[in-house]
Order: structure tokens, then sequence, then C-alpha cells
DNA sequence: GAAAAGCAAGAGCACTGCTCTCAACTGTTG
DNA sequence: CAACAGTTGAGAGCAGTGCTCTTGCTTTTC
């Protein structure tokens, strides 16, 4: 009984990954915007209207192919993390972790834009796809708060920084140090230069896939390694 | 003769005005990969085929759009950068232009999507737009060339920096030395860290709007100041 | 076995970019 | 002034899109 409902409902997540997996082949060769239900439909191979039975729509297409493009590059990023064997060695942790991000942009370009590239349409992410969508930010402050744990000097905002900074970035604060353990206590600089260097990461990847480096940049491995190091030196690592 | 045949180009002119001005505000409201011609050319009174007397296709649209948009950001930030009197306080030079480039993507969202945004579909910008892309980047880079003409230390790579990166950017070096008159001798670090900064500020930028710091970032405004004082100090500026 | 639910297919609506043809109009030249 | 080219706008049409609805058919449930 219970096998023959699920005789029906293990055709139907068959199908669904079936879908998926059409459209993932797909995304990664036409982009997020051009991604046609249409054309999914006949790669596998029935009827458009079928498909809508699967995926309610489009949006909701891409927002499965949104959460697992997240989850690949966390999982990504948390291998190439894992695969340092000398735990303490942040500063290595740190830069393979940027590779790794990196590497996988520039293998799925596609996925990229997705997820950090300029929304689609007036498509919203759901809230599905905000957990995911922390994995890789997790690592990266996993990694900065461990380098800091052993009552490493935090760094200090600079002579003449506005005032304003720290209490804007208040809930990042509080979402640090609720992932960080009940450490608390994580300096508001050191937090506001993890974001920072998060957003630099992402702009510089941006700016290498999207060409806005072309004429100024020659080896983006090069420059890339370059900027995760000075990141990490203003982020007061060793 | 020559009037009358002006009489003609100028009715063209007009109406080639007219249509990019109706694009521009659709794209105010739709953001770019919606942008259809058809709408556009409802807007002006006229039917889909007689636009394509004037753009032979959509993304000859969307170049015109993206050449105005650079041009308006670029004047924005230029604009704010003159209206600062005292020509030496480069700090404050460096912060109104940071704040002008964030002000006007927070108010054309949908242009900044177009101009920093993924590229739509197969579209490819031509080379009539990198010029005008320039315009940004090349006043940031004087202003912080100023800064550091009086014999200001240049930042340095920070210790355990891997090699490659003053190599990876030389082309980046010879645009600068270029654009910065024949001063020449500007260092490759301080090249790179402007790089870093220009990436940094349209990291930050990208993440407030497409929404990436809900939940980390309350003050947007605050956060974005502090963001530029830390990256107008790591480029050594005082 | 009958009722309920799930499913694929097809037709259809309103929309898109773009091409082509046709008629009107503009400006130039014989 | 008239004929002739060049430019323009309109309309029809093609191939594609997201999405809905109806129509049969199969599977599950009672």
């Amino acid at each position: 009984m219970e096998k023959s409902r699920t005789a029906r409902e293990r055709a139907r997540a068959e199908i669904t990954a079936e879908i998926l997996a059409a459209a993932r082949t797909r995304l990664a060769q036409t982009g997020p915007g051009e991604l046609s239900v249409r054309a999914v439909a006949r790669d596998v191979g029935m009827v458009s209207s079928a498909v809508y039975r699967y995926f309610p729509s489009r949006d909701e297409l891409l927002t499965a192919l949104l959460v697992h493009a997240y989850d690949e590059l966390g999982a990504a990023v948390e291998a190439a993390d894992d695969a340092i064997a000398d735990r303490g060695d942040t500063r290595e942790r740190w830069m393979v972790a940027c590779r790794a991000t990196r590497e996988w942009a520039v293998s799925h370009p596609h996925d990229y834009a997705l997820l950090y590239g300029s929304p689609v349409s007036g498509y919203a992410a759901p809230q599905d796809t905000v957990l995911p969508a922390t994995r890789v930010i997790v690592r990266l402050v996993t990694i900065i708060v461990t380098e800091h744990r052993d009552g490493l000097p935090a760094p200090q905002p600079p002579a003449g920084a506005p005032p304003g900074f720290a209490t804007s970035i208040r809930q990042a604060v509080a979402a640090i140090e609720e992932v960080g353990g009940a450490a608390g206590d994580v300096p508001a600089e050191l937090v506001g230069r993890s974001l920072m260097a998060w957003s630099s990461l992402f702009g510089v990847i941006s700016f290498e896939l999207w060409g806005h480096l072309v004429g100024s940049v020659s080896d983006h491995e090069a420059y890339f390694d370059g900027v995760a190091a000075r990141l990490w030196h203003d982020l007061g690592g060793l």
C-alpha cells in the first residue's frame, strides 16, 4: 500500500529530477533570462503544459535551480576548506575557500549570474533560498573568527572613519555571534571587514565574468589570489 | 539645400531621441531584460516595425541606453567631485565621488543593472560603450593619484602576498600612467589597490541592490560611508 | 467495482523580436 | 512641372515565449 503510493510519488520525484537536470544543462548554455520551460519540456520529451504539473511557474523552476546552485557552490567552498589538514592554518584555509568560490563561478558562469547577478524579471527569491545562500559567507566567517579567537588584535576603524558603521551592521554582528557558537563578543569592526571582504570577493568575480576588467587585468587567477591575500590582511589576519 | 536635407535629418534625430526617451522611462520601470521594442513603440505612438527604422535591433537600443546610462553616472560622479572647492581635500573628494556612485545606482537601479549586472541574453557590448564606461574609474583614479602625488608613501603588498599580482595588472598600470598625464611611475600596488577599491565599491552596491545584505545591514547609507572610508584608508590615503 | 485524484496532451491567449511587403510621403533632378 | 529615387509608417506574418483550460486517460483510494 505504501509501496503503491510511493510508486506514483517515486515517478513524480524522478520526473521532477529529470526536468531539473534538463533545466540545469540548458542553464549551463543559455543564461537565466533565456531559460524556457518549453525548451526544457522538449528536452525531456514532453509538452510544456505537462511541466507545469511539476513546477507551477518558470520562476519556481528558477528557484529550484537557485537552491541547487547555492548548495553546489557552498559544498565546493566547504570541501576546499575541509581539505586543508592543518586546521590552524587559517590563512591557507581562507585562500583556498576564496579560490574555490572563484573557480566555481568561472566554471559555472550562468549559475553564478543566477545567484549573484541582477535579479531576473520581477522574480523575487523566496524564503527557501536564504539558508543555502548563507553557506559560503558562513564558512568564510568561520575561518575569520577562528583566526581571531586566540586574542589576535581585531582590525581597527581607520582614523576619521564616519560613525554609524558599527550600528549599521548590528544585525550582522548578532548573526555572526550566533553562528560562531555562543562565543559572543565578536568586534563590530571585524564583522564589518568580513562583510566588506565578502562583497569585494563577489565584486571582483563579477567584474571578471562580466568583462569589466578587460584591458586592465591579464591574469585573472593571479589577480584574484592577490586580492584574496590583501583582503585577508585587511581583515587583520596574519 | 542643406537646410532641406537637415529638415529630414532633424526629424529623424528628433524621433530617435523620442524613442530613446520612451525606452529610458520604460527601463526605469521594467528592467533591461524585459525591455520590449513593441512597448516603447506603443509609448511613442507608432508600430513596432517603424522603430526598427531607427534602431536595427533591440540590442542596438540597449546599447544606446547603455551609453546614456554610463554617461549619466559618469557625469554625476564628476559633478560631485567638482563641487568640492578645496581640490586638495582628496579624502572628501573620494568620499563624495563614492557616494555619488551609490546614490545614482540607488535611484536608477535598472540602469545600474544594465551597466553592472549580468549581461542581457547573448548581448555583447560593442566598442562604443567602453569609453563612457571608463569615466567613473578614471575620475576615482585621478583622485587617488592626486592624493599620492606629494610623495605620500604608496601602499605596500602585505607580507606573504603571492607574487604575480603586479604583473597581472600591468595593463592597468600602463593605462593609469597614461591617464594621469605623463606623470609616470605609478606604483603597481597602488594601481592594484585602486582596482580592488573599484570592484569593492560595485560589489557593495550590487549586494545592496540585489538584496544580499538583507538581514545584515540596516542602514545602507551609513554602511556604505564606512566602506568608502575604509577603502580610502586601504589605498594609503590620509 | 466506483469514485477521486493525478497526469499528459492539445488548443488557445496574449505577448515577444524581427522580416517583409505595400502604400504614402519627401526631396532631388531632368 | 513632372518623374524618379530614398525614406518612412503601417500591417501582416513567422517563430517563439509563459501560462491556462479543457479533454481524455491512468492510477490510486475507498
